[in-house]
DNA sequence: GATATAATTTAAGCACACTTAAATTTATAA
DNA sequence: TTATAAATTTAAGTGTGCTTAAATTATATC
């Protein structure tokens, strides 16, 4: 009847595989903040269920309707923030972490007319890319991790990774959000953390922090 | 982390209690459709974590706290529904079986946002009062069940009970909702069912299903 | 007040989703 | 190649929330 944990398995695993399509068990427990022992069980149960492909020792990969399944929950994800960010009006560090919690109960239908009365947003307020009611996705606007960004480069934030809450509600402490034009001033080689100018602010922020925040380099144009 | 099943139980509870704040285990187990085993299980539970007060083949009632928790849960319901029918547009049928599954992932920040944006409604959309932020229910609306309005009298529906999806598309599709003008042409005495007019059309239904809707007499004025 | 019927609990068992600790397999480095 | 370390699985156990079948307690009827 309720799936809500085969949900939240299938989601990381889509959002965390490799190029290849594969995951770790490690990777799957790290970000579920369980024990290798409880992903092993429930890597079981999703491949009986005919959502992954399993075999032991080696990572695991979704399966078609596996793949079906973790798309359509990260659509009622991006469209249930999108929603209470624009039309709610919810701040944005905190939309993430509702949806979360609400993402399981809301059904295709209520998804679909939010989706409408948001006039078919293309991406989330994180930057993420919101799937169509057949699965497509629209393309990913190019951008470049902030830590890998040259000095003295203006930039514009198009996407924030949402992986934790923590990270989301440090980042809006700063200053950064969407559409937010920043600037590296220097790297320090000391520990790879970088300066950067916000809103005319200087701030200081781990490479780790940086390589969560994705921007596009502003033309400069030519006077 | 999650109690979903306790709030479900505790809102059962509070909703279908008696006059005397007591409620037997069979109308537990009838109302959420499992076995009396089962709430027989869960009711040792919910008393081991003070909600309830029960001893072993009496009823069961609420405790102060289990009582403030149903009544959060149903401030969630409430004001859920009303947002879905009156911002998002849902169908008014359709209102109740959604929140039955979004109702448990909603913060009351969330809900007290959507309270602002409703304008601090007092009643949803099948006419049940709505709790304030601090638990304080609006004075219930008289009215009178519609199987015991005299026949020939006009009066507009007040409240509906939300206890069944069924219940509730069955009664949309024959025209009725809230506020909607209606007569009783006749009661017949074989199986107590009434002949009643909506819209000008004339139906039948039987006592159980009239006695799930509340009216308020139309007062004919005089000329 | 004994007895039949109805309500409720107990007993035994199952699937899910987790835990810690021990065993096993795979990867890495001497 | 073999020892060692890291990743993963297995084993054993727990709490939740349900099931059916059997036993018990309460209630209604004669
Ligand atoms: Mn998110
Ligand atoms: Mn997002
Ligand atoms: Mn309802
Ligand atoms: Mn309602």
């Amino acid at each position: 009847m309720k799936n809500i944990s085969q949900e939240d398995y299938i989601s990381i695993i889509y959002k965390h595989r490799d190029g290849g399509g594969v995951i770790k068990s490690n990777t799957i427990a790290e970000r579920m903040n369980i024990s290798n022992a409880a992903v092993t069980d429930m890597v079981r149960k999703l491949s009986r269920d005919g959502l992954i492909n399993y075999t032991r020792y080696k990572g695991v990969s979704l399966t078609g309707s596996g793949e079906t399944k973790a798309i359509n929950l990260i659509r009622r994800h991006r469209i249930l923030e999108s929603f209470l960010y624009k039309i709610v009006k919810m701040p944005w560090e905190k939309v993430h972490e509702e949806v979360e919690n609400l993402e399981h109960g809301a059904s295709d239908d209520l998804v679909n007319r939010l989706e409408v009365m948001l006039e078919y947003p293309e991406y989330d307020p994180h930057g993420d890319p919101i799937p169509d009611k057949k699965g497509k996705m629209p393309k990913a606007r190019s951008a470049v991790r902030l830590d890998l960004l040259p000095t003295e480069k203006s930039a514009i934030v198009v996407r924030v990774n949402d992986y934790d809450h923590e990270f989301l509600r440090y980042v809006a402490s700063v200053g950064i959000t969407m559409s937010s034009e920043v600037k590296v001033k220097s790297q320090l080689n000391f520990d790879k953390s970088i300066v950067l100018t916000v809103d005319g602010n200087d701030i200081n922020m781990s490479q780790k922090m940086a390589s969560n925040i994705f921007v596009q380099e502003k033309k400069n144009r030519i006077k």
